[in-house]
DNA sequence: CAATTTTTTGACCGATTGGACAAACGTTAG
DNA sequence: CTAACGTTTGTCCAATCGGTCAAAAAATTG
């Protein structure tokens, strides 16, 4: 047709720009945007520079359409905290889900913590936006709960930030992680640790007052 | 003498090197190590890109030397959790000092997160020794007060990790909880409200239970 | 087969990068 | 004054960067 991007018509074009998007995750992840070049990204996807070039016109297209899916992935445990279940094993549910993430989708959150420390310049809309529409609405559920008793009266806002912060913990700070942890506990049962713990933690600290 | 760095000899050189150091760790600690430029710290110093790198050979040097200074700062409080004082209060007293960090040197933790996540390439010596001995000993410390019924029995590891990711969090992330508090909540008083969460959270987390 | 469209690549370009270097500048000591 | 030393800068360079382009190679269509 015409020479801008292809509108991923062609079910080859699909394929590629799929491959092109998982390359660019673990370079971009592990470099950063800024350190990351298009030809690292290229020769992870197996292709030529130009090749590339030819299914995202720009390098910030790849970053943009990785953000842009990520965000959904990321969001979607946070929607899932309810109303429906008991509190407390609604908020075990959400802490168990977010660090499966951070095991099972590291790269994701990397991605996502080198943009924010970068202090957010591609995706501030979505923060200001869906992500702080999203939280205030959980807000509301979890503050309900507190006022049933079913859950210790404090700060819903730093509650989901601890959550976030120590979930993701285990992802963005990996490296660190292991090399304190040492070959013996480093290995793989970490995670499971990290669970038994969190779960100790944040059950025990938010168990409601009697009165 | 010789065309070498200069060893911090005389007075202006010590002076010129830490108007550097301090360019350097706002540049660094916002763009990144390969996100950053020498021309943008030198003009973020005030002085010519050659006269920068007369005094820093190599733009790895600079954020070598911010590197093992930083180190020093940033495991002082941990080094201070000592078992001179009652349990519960020495570690409210680590969270609240490595909180205050946070606050108070929120580019120091950027610049810390930014090589973690990278994979550590420039310091995972230093992770693996220094900082490991350090936490290996304060576990121990830690444990010590489990054995005596003081703080509840958990995982010492987990738990001063997720001390140092709830804390780290308020300037790792510093973007993030601004965009989600918003305006009204997200000014200077969110310290403020953390601290009262994390304390609630960590010393009801850990209190220890009877038996 | 030929004609057309999609995909791939080698060669190239301008801009930016980290860094080198010699010359100029400033300061101080004799 | 001059000599010596420390400091500063303009200029330059090779490497790398993101991105273009024309043309070759495949694939598709008639």
């Amino acid at each position: 047709m015409e020479g801008s991007t292809p509108r991923g018509r062609t079910r080859i074009q699909k394929e590629k720009r799929e491959v092109i998007l998982e390359a660019a995750l673990e370079v971009f992840s592990t470099n950063g945007f800024r350190g990351s070049t298009i030809d690292q990204i290229a020769e992870a996807a197996g292709m030529s520079k130009p090749n590339l070039l030819y299914y995202f016109r720009r390098k910030e297209d790849i970053h943009e359409t990785l953000m842009h899916r990520l965000l959904d992935t990321w969001l979607a445990p946070l929607k899932e905290l309810d109303n429906i279940g008991d509190p407390m094993t609604e908020l075990r549910s959400y802490i168990r889900r977010k660090l499966e993430m951070a095991r099972d989708f590291p790269r994701e959150s990397r991605l996502f913590a080198n943009e924010i420390l970068q202090g957010a310049p591609r995706i501030m809309p979505m923060l200001e936006g869906e992500l702080k529409e999203l939280v205030d609405e959980k807000v509301e559920v979890i503050r309900g709960w507190m006022r049933n008793g079913k859950v210790a009266r404090t700060d819903p806002w730093h509650l989901i930030f601890a959550i976030w912060a120590t979930t993701q913990h285990y992802a963005d700070f990996d490296v660190q992680v292991r090399a304190v942890l040492g070959p013996d506990r480093g290995g793989d049962g970490r995670f499971e640790d990290a669970a038994r713990f969190l779960e100790q933690l944040f059950l025990e600290g938010l168990k409601p007052k009697a009165g």
